[in-house]
RNA sequence: AGUCCUGUAGCUCAGUUUGGUUAGAGCACUACACUGAUAAUGUAGGGGUCAGCAGUUCAAAUCUGCUCGGGACUACCA
């Protein structure tokens, strides 16, 4: 017996299937019984799991599971590792909240040990929760051995891969510009800086300084015509960093002019360049050719006169006098202090020419570097380089106006700031520039600005010493590569990710933190000698030299390769001297990065185990992590092809060119159903896990997969959920309970012979060749990783076609069968369709397709395997495909169409037989294809006949439209004509067209033959008629005394029907039945009886008028009794 | 600010690659019908400035440019 359900209840269907999995290895045996010369690598982009999941992954890990399923079904052995993603910052700041301290406090109040240990424990924290979701949710991954990205052997595989690249030369210290809490003393990750609030509107003091060019031969040309000295304009939010200023960037492609006027706070005459899009800005236009000679100072209108047109290019290579000289040296006088160009100058705001502070600017910084621009730099107390603002924020002794000063209002106390007379120091600035003849404009200006989210003030673009590794010596093959790498969607890799890779900067490693992967690096104290480890190994032979240079104990072992721990280690020369470690820790995600090799411990263990799963053939991943994971693994993955003689090695031997990953899919948001991001803030976010449990896992995973393409982002809404359950569940469900009343009454379980396709009838042909076309399709929106199509025809398949017309059409064969050969095919077309459907849906709602094919299976045995999950992918068979039976079938569903359409205008129900229907015929092949689909559509429609009609008898009237597609080449711009000659033609020009082949218009000059046009049969006059396109219907209304009586019959077997449902007989329970012979019906019945008793299954009916007893009903007005009884 | 995605019915989405005149589907809504699959189904109906503007064209939801809204990432720089 098939299993019989009271309801569709897709939640427990989840439990109860997770259960089965469990119980019976299934994940296991997925993987077991596929071959491991076949091999389908997949990598899992660790989460970090001291965070809730939420529904979001939910998303992401369905996308990856669909695809480890769907290459199962394929064959594939599809390994699946799982991994945790352990270090960095959210989970020192969760570890921060919840002891109450701040970085600060780490190594006074606590001591680093004991922070990394709160660390350790913090990252694990929703490991159970995490796990729970995974498999409720369905996700096949392998939790029993993960990756930790915290373990030695984890860390071990960094270190290898650092050292590999520090080999090549590609590690190296560097000194930039970053993001700078001068209260904090720290640096601030980009991640820092994205957190809520962080950017603030704030009012600044700006300057638009003038900068005093020195006249030589490269300058000459900006002194034509003019007597006075000449300045370039270059305007600055960071007064404070003028001090520091040793170049002035310009766009070489952007036009500047010179122009004389006088300076507005000293009166002297001047020759300013700036850019031309700008001048309104700084000049009123009634200046413009007002008299100089005429002009006093304080004048509100300042004239002024556009002497020259310059390019920016020219501007390149002019030397300027430093604007505020507190310190200078032969080199900066010699190479700095002169005009640059740069890519990221516009015409936006200030001047077209920016003011660069070499080490107060990211930008800055990097152009200075290209155009060797050397920095405004002093020495501290140890002879060192460093900046005129030191780590506090405050001016240093030389800059002696402001020594001591800080250069942000905000890092005085507001104590500090009350007191009378108190002036921030870019106001002071101002000032003194002012009356130098060195400002040309100083006003205040609103802007965002990056603030510490730790200490909420400004932060400083600070040069800080950091570890870099040199990815821009890739650049080139990066680019190359990725064109390799097949991207959904596309354009996340072509622009997003390739614009990323085009102006690649070098990856900054260093992160002065406590809790992630420490740098490998010792160093001399003098900076001298530098070893970087690569092995845990070289590490202990390197500490046995210095316990004998005794700068360690006697038998010193490094249990654990973090800090605090790793910091004990000392090594020592080939000097003799100490060597420390670098204090810094490697940015998390080269952790993640570096998964294919860590998470086997390559090169130390499990190689085979590496080399069958590189590079990856699919990973998938939020769109967030374009720049983020997909970079880390594409850029170590790179370069260790160049660096690394093992990798070479394993890419020679896998035909890998160096990349980590061949398809990608880089997915989209979860939002709320309004379009809102889901935020805890918001209280708008969804609960995974109340989720599954309510609708079921599948339901969420169709959902989620049908509604949007993974890249959209989806508008999450809990009513979806409803409607997937009832509309494509619910059906399919619906279509399962149908077969199995059946099947279980009939004792189909599939053991007679397969009848042979060519001798099932029209409909289970149908069936079974776009059962084989949705395969196809299926297999290919899968391979082509476009799941929603996937699901989408799956859908479209399960409700259209297969349960509203092939279902709906067959339920007679089913409990009414004159041949058991037809009963015999409907049952195996149906069970067909029924294992089929399981298979093609398995990988996207795992649990209900196993269920589905279990059920099915365990009764007929038909399939070796146990689970849907260990079948194979149904075979696309393109002999059972008839694209002219499709075609015919889809005749039949329009004409039924219509024919309904009809009956409901003039009233008379599909209960009511009718005699015929007329069809014009459209052409030669139309009478065949409906003929074979006849018998389908007048059961369907309830009537009696089809006659075919054409057009030579001439009652059919006819359409005629313009084939605007075949037109256009025709006759261009004469369409607007032609169309309304077509539309004006009447009967007779349209028989001439069709007779004759062709019809002359606008006098002779175009030929239009009758694929110009489009003719329809639109009426046939005294009929009642209805069109679809170019099918038009006819039906006939007129009611005989036969058809009459029929009908009347079939109304009283419905009435019997009903009372036999409402009495709960069963479906083959016979019944004796008593009408009143009441005079509107007694002619019927008797005229009908053998067919009345038939379809109820009556042994006897009798018309009785001295009925008393029995169920009262209705029929045409007419009220009757009606007695039935079980027989 | 830059790069990318996105905007079609009340809601969720097709259609846009390759231009064709009357823009589709499901859900929701209304009415009627059907019913031994029935929390299903059928038929009909209302509901659209295809975000806006301009251009190319005989013809634009579709091609081009600009603008606006939503989102993501990167950056914050004078």
């Amino acid at each position: 017996m098939y299993k019989e359900y009271k309801q569709l209840d897709l939640s427990q269907t989840g439990k109860d299937i997770l259960e089965f999995w469990q119980q019976n290895g299934i994940f296991e045996k997925s993987i077991s019984s596929r071959p491991a010369s076949k091999p389908y690598t997949f990598y899992e982009g660790p989460p970090s799991a001291n965070g809730m999941p939420g529904i979001h992954h939910v998303m992401g890990r369905s996308i990856k599971d669909i695809f480890c399923r769907y290459k199962t079904l394929k064959g594939y052995q599809v390994k699946r590792k799982g991994g945790w993603d352990t270090h960095g910052l959210p989970i020192e700041l969760a570890v921060e909240k919840s002891l109450g301290i701040t970085k600060d406090d780490i190594g006074k109040k606590i001591s680093v040990k004991e922070y990394n240990d709160a660390c350790r424990k913090e990252v694990m924290r929703y490991t159970d929760v995490w796990n729970d979701l995974t498999e409720k949710m369905g996700y096949w991954v392998d939790l029993e051995n993960p990756y930790v990205t915290y373990e030695n052997e984890y860390i071990e595989s960094l270190w290898w891969i650092l050292q590999q690249l520090y080999n090549k030369g590609w590690l190296y210290k560097g000194y930039t510009v970053q993001p700078y809490s001068p209260k904090s003393g720290t640096g601030l990750s980009s991640h820092e800086l994205n957190q809520p609030g962080t950017y603030k509107m704030v009012k600044d003091t700006t300057i638009t300084a003038q900068f005093k060019v020195k006249r030589d031969s490269d300058s000459e040309f900006l002194f034509e015509g003019v007597d006075t000295d000449v300045f370039i304009l270059a305007w600055t939010t960071t007064p404070w960093t003028l001090p520091s200023n040793c170049a002035l960037a310009v766009g070489e492609n952007i036009t500047y002019v010179k122009i004389a006027t006088f300076n507005p706070y000293t009166y002297a005459p001047v020759a300013v360049v700036l850019a031309k899009d700008l001048v309104k800005k700084y000049f009123k236009a009634e200046g413009e050719g007002a008299s100089f000679d005429e002009y006093k100072g304080g004048d509100k209108v300042i004239p002024y006169r556009i002497d020259a047109e310059i390019k920016g290019s020219q501007l390149v290579g002019i030397h300027y006098e430093q604007l505020m000289p507190y310190v200078t040296n032969e080199d900066l006088e010699k190479n700095a202090f002169r005009v640059i160009p740069a890519d990221f100058v516009t015409t936006e705001d200030g001047t077209g020419i920016v003011h660069t502070a070499s080490v107060f600017g990211a930008d800055d910084f990097r152009a200075c570097k290209e155009n060797n621009v050397p920095s405004v730099m002093v020495k501290d107390e140890n002879g060192k380089d460093v900046p005129l603002v030191d780590k506090q924020g405050r001016f240093v002794d030389e800059v002696t106006d402001y020594a001591g000063r800080y250069v942000k209002e905000e890092y005085y106390s507001d104590a500090e700031r009350a007191v009378e007379g108190f002036k921030p120091t870019d106001v002071l600035i101002s000032i003194k520039l002012k009356e130098e003849n060195k400002a040309f404009n100083v006003q205040k200006y609103e802007h965002s600005y990056p603030h510490s989210w730790r200490s909420d003030e400004p932060i400083l673009y600070y040069p800080l010493d950091s570890w870099f590794i040199k990815t821009t010596a890739v650049k080139d093959k990066m680019v190359e590569l990725n064109k390799t790498i097949n991207w959904k969607p596309e354009s996340t890799g072509t622009g997003r990710f390739g614009n990323w890779l085009e102006n690649l900067v070098d990856w900054n490693l260093s992160r002065s933190r406590y809790w992630g992967t420490p740098l490998p690096i010792w160093r001399e104290e003098n900076g001298g000698e530098e070893k970087c480890i690569g092995s845990i190994a070289e590490l202990n032979a390197e500490i046995e030299k210095s316990i004998a240079a005794g700068f360690m104990p006697e038998g010193f072992k490094l249990e654990d390769m973090h800090r605090p721990y790793v910091d004990d280690v000392i090594l020592t020369s080939a000097a003799g001297n100490k060597m420390l470690r670098e204090p810094d820790l490697i940015d998390v995600w080269f952790d993640s990065g570096a998964m294919p090799y860590a998470q086997w411990h390559f090169p130390f263990e499990n190689t085979a185990d590496f080399k069958a799963a590189y590079p990856a053939d699919f990973i998938a991943e939020g769109v967030d992590q374009t720049r983020g994971w997909f970079f880390t693994l594409h850029a170590i993955a790179v370069m260790l092809s160049e660096a690394s003689d093992e990798i070479k090695a394993v890419n020679a031997e896998v035909g890998n060119q160096g990349i980590a990953f061949k398809n990608v899919i880089s997915n989209g948001l979860v939002l709320d159903k309004n379009g809102n991001k889901m935020s805890k803030r918001l209280g708008n976010g969804i609960d995974p896990f109340e989720t599954i449990n309510q609708y079921g896992a599948d339901a969420a995973r169709w959902y989620m997969i049908s509604n949007a393409a993974p890249w959209d982002n989806l508008k999450f809404n809990l009513e979806g959920l409803d409607e997937v359950r009832r509309k494509f569940f619910g059906t399919l469900y619906n279509t399962y309970t149908f077969f199995v009343l059946y099947a279980n009454i009939d004792k189909f379980k599939y053991e007679e012979a397969e009848i042979a396709i060519n001798d099932r009838p029209e409909i289970d042909r149908w069936v079974i060749s776009l059962l084989n076309t949705l395969s196809k399709e299926v297999d290919a929106y899968y391979a082509d990783f476009e799941p929603t199509k996937a699901a989408r025809a799956i859908q479209e398949f399960v409700d259209v076609h297969f349960s509203n017309w092939f279902i709906r059409l067959s339920r007679r064969r089913f409990w009414r069968s004159d041949s058991t050969e037809d009963k015999l095919s409907a049952y195996q077309t149906l069970y067909t369709c029924l294992i089929t459907i399981s298979k093609l849906m398995a990988p996207i709602a795992p649990f209900f397709a196993e269920r589905l094919y279990t059920d099915l299976n365990s009764v007929t045995g038909k399939e070796e395997f146990e689970s849907v999950h260990l079948a194979y992918f149904p075979e696309y068979n393109a002999d059972l495909v008839d694209k002219a039976l499709e075609e015919r079938m889809g005749l039949a569903q329009d004409i039924s169409s219509l024919v309904l359409s009809l009956r409901k205008k003039i009233e008379i129900p599909v209960r009511r037989p009718l005699g015929k229907i007329l069809l014009p015929i459209l052409d030669k092949n139309f009478k065949e294809q409906v003929e074979k689909v006849k018998d389908l559509i007048l059961s369907e429609t309830n009537v009696k006949a089809i006659e075919y009609i054409t057009d030579t008898e001439g009652f059919v009237k006819k359409k005629i439209k313009p084939n605007f597609k075949a037109l256009g080449a025709k006759v261009g711009k004469d369409m607007k004509d032609v169309a309304a000659a077509i539309n004006a033609f009447g009967q007779t020009e349209i028989a001439k067209l069709e007779s004759e082949g062709s019809i002359l218009l606008l006098d002779g000059k175009y030929a239009i033959t009758t694929t110009d046009v489009e003719i329809i049969a639109e009426d046939v006059p005294g009929w009642q008629v209805a069109n679809l396109g170019k099918l038009t219907v006819a039906l006939d209304v007129t009611l005989t005394e036969e058809l009459k009586q029929e009908g009347i019959s079939r109304e009283l077997v419905n009435r019997v029907q009903n009372l036999r449902k409402s009495k709960e007989f069963e479906v083959t329970d016979k019944i004796i039945v008593r009408v009143s012979d009441h005079p509107y019906i007694g002619e019927a019945v008797k005229n009908n009886l053998s067919y009345i008793c038939a379809e109820i299954l009556a042994d006897s009916l009798v018309l009785d008028n001295e009925l008393t007893e029995g169920d009262k009903v209705e029929i045409d007005g007419n009220e009757i009794l009606i007695a039935i009884s079980k027989s």
